[in-house]
DNA sequence: TTGAAAGCGCTACCAG
DNA sequence: CTGGTAGCGCTTTCAA
């Protein structure tokens, strides 16, 4: 059934050395012009492919990078998916998929993963325990976070790159539009407790109110999920003092913060309530929600983990964290401003 | 800075022949008891982990499934890497992610994922050409085809094995629903016209219109394209008959088709009129939409495809085409059923 | 049950 | 530029 055609057969058809066809299949070596249209053309007719993985085992490098995964509901990650296959692909890298739970560490599956000497590995929406970075460190695996930094806990050793937004001031920024456009009742929608882009945000956000004397009217915690989103604002929603004003850790929560808000609570945003959220995936735009978000540039955010990962993989680097511009995407879940009206409180 | 621990350094240190390392790492392998622990212990402490790609070089299997995907825009098929990637790491394979442009075939990126040897590939939302096809079958990698099957034109050499739901089916209950809660002036919102579950949809639901006396009365393309989508919209109410019901070929396109009818052309739904997308994407039950729609069983039909292709990479199948039913879910884009009002027209 | 030896298909290092 | 030769790290005969 299977041919599994070798070099040695496109060499004896060729009429040539097998290492001329390795030659011939390998970018700048050293073959006439003659030999290689022979090895071509015997290799066409043959249906002749190299093989990777025997190729790997000597050149000690697979080519394949792996990328740790969770939390494909919330559609930003998928496009990161999208493009950041896309890229690798273009620089001749291969993505060997993992997908882990979201707040579990990526212990078993990486150790899996190593078997396959991966080239490098880029974790997006995952934590990596230290135990793993260490390991990795040690055989020698670049690895990249992607939206998430290594808590500050660890010793420097275990320290690994990361790329993130500017997380603290996409807080800044939301923080400063609701003080702007005159709301004081501001609540604070969580992602995960122990994530850092969740921490940061809130960070951002809450330091920002506090320079303008205003404290969170409340705070609740969404674990990125949807059905928990809308749990976490009914509660926001319980208190005594209602919020006039909700920033959610991500566009997801955000949009689950809106049904509830509009749906069950009939209020009206943004009159009632404004809604911030962060990411700005394509569904924040859909017709129906119009939510304005915090943007992550997405590209930019691809770009960097794919170029900081080829420059690992080219040599050990020190561990580097890039952070990427963030930038407000106003639509319709903010009222706008309204310039006659006198604000109270602090001033912009 | 790489140390690469081999078997032999294992071996070494344990006191056995390199063999018995091997044996200790291959399940069923022949191994006494003591030699196992010393083995074990050795590995242990130099942090042994075999080499899968020379395993895979002697043994002729990668343990790797290609995935190759594209339009990832739609929910739907980040869950279906989820799923599918879950599914398959639990029976020992390993996904190597390829994207695709979505109406291109996937031809280039293949010839390269063949290099890699791997075990199988499946094809979700892309096409594979017939050429494609028949150098998978020649190599010998079984191929599967989620959501999507070959067009019939081709021979039946190079027909290969698929997955889909009963999208004619579908495309009946989705006709008999809007048949009766009685609307007359049908449209249809195609994704792709090669596309075969668009062409299947539309069938079943075009048949079942046919058979009740009616026709379509607008019918666009939006190529599974949000954007085109909305465009394919206006067009579909520019006519001098507007429809009263729409049925899109999926929930991305009903969504955008959604935004559209009430933003823009500030029309009722369901009053004026009724919507019905395919998929059941989260995104569908989210409130501010609520959109009734036909489900796929997105666990069944990953579960027919892990089980389809792990028959295949057994021994040599005929190709074999699974479908998977499919249900109609209501929510608040039909109207619901006014059983005291006659209904016109044909009987149910 | 064990160890020695023969490769899997390829690249890389030699002389020529 | 070319062909031989020596492995990459592992599994798998084959004798012992």
């Amino acid at each position: 059934m299977k041919a599994s055609v070798r070099a040695q057969d496109v060499a004896s058809l060729a009429g040539v050395s097998q290492s001329a066809v390795s030659r011939t299949f390998t970018p700048g070596a050293s073959v006439s012009e003659d030999t290689r249209r022979k090895v071509l053309a015997a290799a066409q007719q043959l249906g002749y492919r190299p093989n990777a993985l025997a190729r790997s085992l000597i050149t000690r490098r697979s080519r394949i990078v792996a990328l740790v995964m969770s939390y494909l509901e919330n559609q930003f990650y998928p496009l990161v998916i999208e493009r950041l296959s896309q890229q690798l692909q273009r620089e001749g890298y291969h993505v060997l998929m993992f997908i882990a739970d979201m707040d579990e560490a990526a212990d078993g599956v990486l150790a899996e993963i190593l078997e396959y000497q991966v080239d490098g590995i880029i974790m997006a929406s995952t934590m990596l325990s230290p135990t793993l970075a260490s390991s990795c460190a040690a055989v020698g695996v670049p690895v990249v976070q992607f939206n998430r930094i290594s808590s500050l806990e660890g010793s420097p050793r275990h320290t690994v790159s990361a790329v993130t937004s500017d997380n603290h001031r996409g807080g800044e920024l939301a923080a400063m539009l609701l003080l702007e456009r005159g709301y004081r009742h501001i609540a604070f929608l969580a992602g995960l407790e122990a994530s850092s882009t969740s921490i940061a945000r809130e960070r951002g956000f809450a330091e920002t109110l506090a320079a303008h004397g205003l404290g969170l009217t409340a705070r609740e915690t969404g674990h990125y999920d949807f059905a928990e989103a809308q749990a976490a604002t009914r509660r926001l929603f319980r208190q005594p003092q209602q919020p006039d004003a909700l920033f959610a850790a991500n566009d997801h929560m955000a949009i689950a913060a809106l049904d509830v808000i509009r749906g069950e609570l009939q209020l009206r945003v943004p009159g009632d309530v404004a809604v911030i959220g962060f990411d700005d995936v394509p569904q924040s735009s859909w017709g129906a929600y119009d939510l304005t978000s915090v943007r992550q540039d997405l590209e930019s955010m691809v770009t960097a983990t794919v170029s900081l990962m080829c420059e690992q993989m080219q040599g050990a680097f020190a561990p580097r964290n890039i952070v990427i511009p963030c930038e407000l995407v106003e639509r319709s879940t903010v009222r706008p401003r309204i310039d006659h009206l006198p604000l109270t409180g602090a001033s912009f």
